[in-house]
DNA sequence: GACCAGTCCCAACTTCCTCTGGTACCGCTT
DNA sequence: AAGCGGTACCAGAGGAAGTTGGGACTGGTC
């Protein structure tokens, strides 16, 4: 049987020490390469070093976080998978670690499962704690809320109060007649508000354009709420 | 051994029965409930249905993606982990799983590689899949530059024309009177304009806001582009 | 003391946007 | 033919915001 080759950057001498004798110590386990030192990394990455099957990389080197930057040459120059190595679990971390292509996140003090977790970054699976899953739901819950309100404040600078008032009445049902009576302006006035909004929201047809204002929230929060 | 107590959701009958009957073969697995239709699942949720300690729950179910909401109740009425289960990777579904609380995401196709998960799972692992996470990572990386422009926007309405002017001025290094030289306006325009920015900031330092309009990229994008 | 940055007021002027209404015309449905 | 929605212009009134200045004062720093 082929062995997994690990690389593993590491700048706490005692932790590397550690972990090369514990996962050398595994059957299908085989450490190739070690720095403590981004340097001596990125110098690895050119002459006869052996190619890694899986990274094990700190994200804290010295004090800041440069494993992420570092991860995401090794990965994108050896194109093996990097497992991400930390102490806490630290919310931002993660997810700078994941956009920078990191496979996988493990915490330092749960070493047991580093090898079961190596096992399945060889075969490009991530093993994600649940801790470190929850943290970046939240994130996305909050990006994607982000998303939202950045839609709609897009729209919001786009339409101005009469026109959305308009809207409104457009989207209950009115004519443009009726609603030139109700509002007591002129059905010149309704029609180029209408015809201004078209223009703007790049649409033809008000009962569009009073729809996505609807979706999007323009209109009164009193009642509806989807959630 | 304690055996994995397994509710399987899934509409396609030839999938739901090919799926116990591989999975109680396993040891260390057993499937205690099963449905194809989501009422089913709402009713077990309350009497005396054995409780999972992990649900297998199919993202599509009868051609709309109800598994969705159904894994979010199921998840948070058990506490157990749910995995979804779908045909294809498509892209949107695997966020919204995500963020409905579904700890894992797994190619129907690839069955062989569920009893595996379905052990992660009920250890709060997840075994995401290499595409799945190639794709949660484009969308990360999405939103991310979304939060990004979201920032940015949000400081350039509220920094006027001039104003902005005269702050790269000040982040080159000019002082106040040297930039009312420059502009051929009065130091009176320039202490106003400053004044204003820093107030509509909360700051207080000019050198601050313009560091940060820098940082913000919302002086000249021609040469600076840190990425 | 001279110089600089910062803070609080106030006051013109300009420019742009909104709101309002208008004329004229097209296409569709009833 | 009448009614409705939509499009393309134009134009005046009003207001909000940006720009430019000013006065008066505080608090550092060289």
């Amino acid at each position: 049987m082929e062995k997994i080759k690990l690389w593993i950057v590491e700048d706490d001498q005692e932790w590397l020490r550690g972990l090369k004798a514990y996962l050398g110590a595994q059957e299908d386990l085989e450490v190739v390469f070690s720095a403590d030192r981004p340097e001596l990394v990125r110098d690895a990455l050119q002459p006869g070093t052996p190619s890694p099957d899986v990274v094990l990389m700190d994200i804290m080197l010295h004090g800041h976080p440069e494993g992420v930057v570092l991860a995401e040459e090794v990965g994108s120059f050896t194109g093996a998978p990097v497992i991400m190595l930390t102490s806490m679990e630290e919310k931002d971390l993660i997810f700078r670690s994941f956009q920078a292509g990191a496979i996988d996140y493990q915490i330092k003090s749960d070493y047991e499962s580093l090898p079961e977790a190596i096992r399945s970054a060889s075969a490009r699976k991530s093993t994600i704690s649940a801790a470190a899953a929850e943290q970046m739901r939240e994130e996305f819950r909050r990006l994607k809320e982000l998303e939202r309100e950045f839609e709609t404040e897009k729209l919001k600078s786009l339409i101005t109060p009469s026109e959305l008032q308009l809207l409104e009445l457009v989207d209950q049902g009115y004519t443009q007649s009726q609603i030139a009576e109700r509002q007591f302006v002129s059905i010149r006035t309704v029609k180029n508000h209408i015809g201004n909004v078209l223009k703007k929201l790049g649409l033809s047809g008000s009962k569009e354009a009073a729809g996505k204002a609807r979706e999007m929230g323009l209109f009164g929060r009193e009642d509806q709420d989807k959630r």
